[in-house]
DNA sequence: GTATGCTTTCGGC
DNA sequence: TTACGGCCGAAAGCATAC
């Protein structure tokens, strides 16, 4: 077979690029987009920021308190994210993108990999020209930058995109790949955390040109099989691992922020009943049921503890989930002493209604 | 012994 | 000086199954 393309697309600070589509006044200030827990005026804390204001130190995840911090001496914009808003730019984004593409995935709501080896005939300078059209139309429809990978497949793809951001486009032709990947730190293939990669470090591996330079005997015997052959092909720049249509979402949660810390199991489960039904709604929307429960605290000093129970067989009664909640929950407040801050629900091990009636048929049937 | 599944934690966005 | 979201999938680590 001949040249696999694989292209991933990421849209450039998406929430902050967003909002300055709507108001163009905002660009060139600092544009942090804040979830907002309704605790006090700044409780809360940022999802994106534009460049101007990474530049000035905010970063993702920071306390807003901080980050009004850091622009107390500009004129910067803060604003509350606006879900519903960036949903629909992204659908319409993914749908163009879809257009481009022999086959698609989209990873979150900013990402997609694009299979392009068909239609660019196995030529990575046909998918640089089909790359900036993509971007180009982007610009043109939306108004939003992006930037963009090109590899032989979906670990290369995505670390290109990385190297140059906004507005990148990023080739790493097949030929070039191992001298692309040597130099960079493991931590940069997917699959590989702190813990994975502090074990490569004592083995005297930090670069993804170390790595492959190791026997894959030796990554089986330390990794395990699967790990093992994956780390010895990847660092290669070799992965087969298709561009494909996600399944149905593998689990639904929700968190949210107590209006003040208690240890009052009551008021806890005020709020995660509450959760309960948001999530059944979610479930009753695409017709799924579970298997397993979560519930999550994060506690007063932001130490996140999670207790979960798998069930002997799917359900999708609000009744079982509620119940569940609550058992876990009261266990959970017996074995922890501190405040709870934030509550959440988990659910997982999801599965489709109709299709595990249909199996529940014809297991009786059979029986 | 490896694979699989379950629970808990981590980390990206 | 402190400050602190919501959601997801991946990784880690262990238990049990095959």
């Amino acid at each position: 077979m001949r040249n696999r393309i694989v292209m991933l697309v990421d849209l450039d600070y998406f929430f902050a690029q967003a909002e300055e589509t709507r108001n163009h006044s905002i660009r060139d200030k600092p544009v942090v987009v804040c979830v907002y827990s309704g605790r006090s005026e700044n409780s809360g804390a940022v999802s994106t920021a534009n460049y101007v204001a990474r530049k000035l130190g905010v970063k993702s995840g920071m306390p807003i308190a901080l980050a009004k911090r850091k622009l107390q001496n500009v004129d910067a914009i803060f604003l509350p994210v606006d879900e519903a808003f960036y949903e629909g730019i992204s659908s319409r984004i993914m749908s163009i993108l879809r257009d481009y593409s022999d086959r698609f995935e989209q990873v979150g709501i900013d990402e997609a990999y694009l299979d392009v080896s068909q239609r660019t005939n196995g030529s990575y300078e046909e998918a640089a020209g089909l790359a900036r059209r993509i971007k180009d139309e982007i610009v043109k429809q939306h108004g939003l930058t992006c930037s963009v990978g090109i590899g032989p497949n979906k670990p290369i793809a995505k670390i290109a995109a990385d190297i140059k951001k906004p507005d990148g486009l990023t080739v790493v032709r097949p030929e070039q790949t191992v001298e692309f990947l040597s130099p960079l730190p493991v931590e940069r293939l997917i699959g590989v955390g702190v813990k994975t990669a502090e074990k490569m470090r004592a083995l005297g591996v930090a670069t993804i040109g170390n790595l492959a330079k190791r026997d894959v005997q030796g990554l089986i015997d330390v990794f395990g099989k699967k790990l093992g052959l994956y780390f010895h092909n990847a660092s290669n720049g070799i992965d087969e691992e298709p561009v494909q249509e996600r399944e149905e979402a593998e689990s639904i949660s929700r968190i949210s922020t107590l209006k003040e810390n208690t240890r009052d199991l009551s008021l806890i489960l005020e709020k995660t009943n509450q959760q309960c039904e948001e999530i059944q709604a979610d479930l009753e929307n695409s017709g799924l049921n579970f298997k397993t429960v979560t519930v999550i605290a994060v506690m007063e000093d932001l130490s996140i503890r999670s207790r979960s129970r798998s069930l002997e067989k799917n359900t999708n009664r609000t009744e079982v989930l509620k119940g569940t909640v609550n058992g876990l929950f009261g266990k959970f407040l017996e074995e922890f002493n501190l405040e709870v801050r934030r509550v959440g629900v988990k659910v997982s091990g999801l599965a489709k209604d109709e299709k595990s009636q249909k199996q529940l048929t014809s297991f009786i049937k059979q029986g």
